[in-house]
DNA sequence: ACAGGATCCTGGGGGC
DNA sequence: TGCCCCCAGGATCCTG
């Protein structure tokens, strides 16, 4: 489930394998993603398009084309974003293959679950579609000022403020399930009820962890890689995330999961305790 | 206006 | 072995 360190990790990726390279040719697979890709724009390549740079903000990637155009990726639940060699075998639920030159290589775009999203626009549908988006900041600028003028605003717990992408852009379930851990804030607290303490330590932990996440080329679970056969290593550092009955690496509390803004959350009951007055059924103490 | 829930989608895993 | 059901969650649409 690609969040920002997956997204990132592909970026830098692609950035070093696309560097040099013109898109020359695309093909469709036979299923539609989310948004249909703009089959009357593939003539765009019929004159080989020189790569500029691969750029990312939150969750999405640009990959930035001579002559203002930019091809959008946005990775879904189970998106994989690579470039391989011509010959390499076919794979199924692959949506789209760009032929690159010079050389026999293709990027692929595969989406198993099809949540993913792929498009071919101009500069500035680019910057429209950036902005109809309302991202907010990426973490690592987004200040702790920033976020508690969020947070108090809100009547939403912390799980769910973390994952509104227009905070902050790029966090999903993990990371923010591993940030609210290492800030010792209950994902249920509602954001309203956070001291000024407390958000700078979660601004904190927000950078903490995703930096490091980011070192170890992200999480795989069972579908995310990178380049051909890349996997992540931040499973490995999970402290909450899908450790549920597992002791808590700092008291050894039992790690609980419970349901919060429709996802699953873990966290310990120990170290990120419980807000007073309970939110529905849904936080267990 | 806002928050929460349902929905899309597929493969994997558990239970029987 | 096979079948059914549940689960995973990013974004979007719907409902209260």
């Amino acid at each position: 489930m690609p969040e920002l360190p997956e997204v990132e990790t592909v970026v830098r990726t692609l950035r070093r394998q696309l560097r040099g390279q013109s898109i020359c040719g695309v093909r469709l697979g036979p299923r539609q993603l989310r948004r249909p890709w703009p089959s009357h724009r593939s003539s765009v390549f019929d004159s080989p398009r020189p790569v500029l740079g691969v750029s990312r903000r939150g969750k999405w990637i640009r990959v930035h084309l001579a002559d203002g155009w930019n091809l959008l990726f946005h990775l879904g639940m189970t998106g994989r974003l690579w470039v391989v060699e011509a010959d390499a075998p076919d794979q199924p639920h692959t949506h789209l293959v760009f032929d690159l030159s010079p050389g026999q290589r293709q990027l692929r775009f595969q989406d198993v679950r099809r949540f993913g999203l792929a498009d071919l626009l101009t500069n500035e549908e680019w910057q429209r579609m950036i902005a109809s988006e309302h991202l907010g900041p990426e973490p690592f600028d987004l200040t702790a000022e920033q976020l508690w003028h969020k947070a108090r605003a809100s009547r939403r717990c912390l799980k769910a403020i973390l994952m509104d992408q227009s905070v902050t852009a790029g966090v999903g379930n993990i990371y923010a399930d591993e940030a609210l851990f290492e800030a010792r804030l209950h994902p249920g607290r509602l954001g309203r009820t956070l001291r000024r303490d407390e958000v700078e330590r979660l601004q904190i932990a927000l950078v903490t962890v995703l930096r490091r996440a980011i070192e170890c080329h992200g999480s795989t679970i069972r579908t995310f890689f990178y380049g051909e056969n890349g996997r992540g290593g931040y499973q490995n550092e999970f402290r909450v995330y899908q450790q549920t009955g597992k002791p808590c690496p700092r008291c050894q509390a039992a790690i609980r999961r419970t349901v919060l803004a429709g996802r699953s959350t873990h966290f310990c009951p120990r170290c990120q305790p419980a807000p007073r007055r309970r939110l529905g059924r849904a936080i267990s103490r």
